[in-house]
DNA sequence: ATGGCTAATATGTCTAGACATAATTTGAGT
DNA sequence: ACTCAAATTATGTCTAGACATATTAGCCAT
């Protein structure tokens, strides 16, 4: 009844409660840990938690106050594209429908920070669930990160292939809502123009960019989020 | 040269580098701390932040080994949304369309776990950027949050007042792409059928379920995640 | 008033040692 | 072989005390 996340649920349901409202000072970790009997180390574990969850704000010197606007953070897990098939409980399979070297395409080359016209391997892939269209993968890839290795795509799709042999450093990811253009639509078997959630990834790893990848989903498919 | 965010860095760069590959066991905390000569309880800091990152997994007794397909974690930090558009450098501004007491339909009230029918506040609202439609918002309030109050939600957006007022628990968002209604697109300003991005929200309380939320984004919207 | 120095203070982090807890390994005993 | 209990061991957490660091508040000189 004294461990630190016993301290940070009494801590969140004080805020809850409105004792300490939303901007408001909270004793300092001295005074909470005679309180509550515990060493300051302790309350430290639990307020650091807190303003980890955005719960709080700690400044040295100005103390721990409520947040005002407590900035809801949703985590949203990137699963590879087969588990994620997997956990719906459908049968998952895949459709390397290209696959070449490219020079880069403007848009492309700047968003990853290579020159214009770069050589790019381009990888266009049909994720299937239950036999049906589930995800348009499009996908461009720096070469520099396969040297020495020559992996087979159409055995192990891209997607988990980097996953498991490139170390992802960094990267963002953007949903927008798009009409499926002609090509999309023909492959995906939907009318043209359906709208289609789409998310567009750029990563990074330690050498530098690894892939611009463009994930075109099926009419109806959720990204879902918890917070 | 020797807190424990070296610590970590070190750790990382190791893993990155393959020294320690995926699934790999890693030295104990206490042969770490020999090693960086620091003490075990700032191994343990660097470890527990690895771990809350997805980079490794920790078993009491079976050790810490490096993961075998790092999770990749996305955060998403849900804006109010007058400080998105005033981080866009827009002006905002926003229309309260509809605000009425209506019972909750069936899919309504089953989202939320209220009966069905059950009396609920509906509220439409537009919010602009710059003038222009930015987004619009088509909430379920339960009433039983505003026992005592009564906000004037043409003066302050429900978005905001919630916020402020309410103390969120937990929730959930969902994101699809869908074509737009006709009301919707006649309110946006947009042709029906137009693609929009669509943020589906569910807010509970400390004392049961607050809100059920839909936000159709203008075209061309897009939620931008970085990880 | 204004600018800048100084002291006070709350959080951030580290250490060394201790006990708690969970999971694996080992060793009986059948 | 098999089962169950005991010993082992790596992580999880706590304590008490210390020093580091950022930031504020107060003071003094201009």
């Amino acid at each position: 009844m004294q461990g630190w996340e016993d301290v940070r649920a009494e801590v969140l349901r004080r805020i809850r409660a409105r004792d300490w409202p939303p901007g408001a000072l909270i004793p300092g970790e001295e005074a909470l840990a005679t309180e509550f009997g515990v060493a300051r180390a302790t309350v430290n574990r639990a307020l650091t938690a807190l303003a980890e969850a955005g719960v709080v704000e700690r400044k040295k010197r100005a103390g721990t106050r409520v947040s005002e606007l407590p900035v809801r953070r949703a985590r949203l897990e990137i699963p590879v594209i087969r588990l994620d098939v997997l956990s719906r409980g459908l049968a998952y399979g895949f459709k390397l429908l290209a696959d070449r070297m490219v020079p880069a395409p403007v848009p492309v080359a700047a968003r990853l920070g290579l020159p214009e016209h770069a050589p790019m391997r381009y990888l266009e892939t049909l994720h299937l669930a239950g036999g049906r269209p589930f995800v348009l993968e499009t996908r461009w890839l720096n070469p520099a990160v396969l040297v020495g290795e020559q992996p087979d795509f159409s055995a192990v799709s891209a997607n988990e292939w980097l996953v498991t042999h490139v170390s992802l450093v960094s990267g963002d990811i953007a949903f927008t809502a798009e009409a499926a253009a002609a090509r999309e639509a023909e492959v995906m078997g939907v009318a043209s123009g359906t709208p289609l959630l789409v998310a567009e990834r750029t990563t990074y790893g330690t050498s530098g960019p690894v892939t611009l990848v463009r994930l075109a989903h099926a009419p109806g498919h959720r990204v879902q989020m918890t917070f």
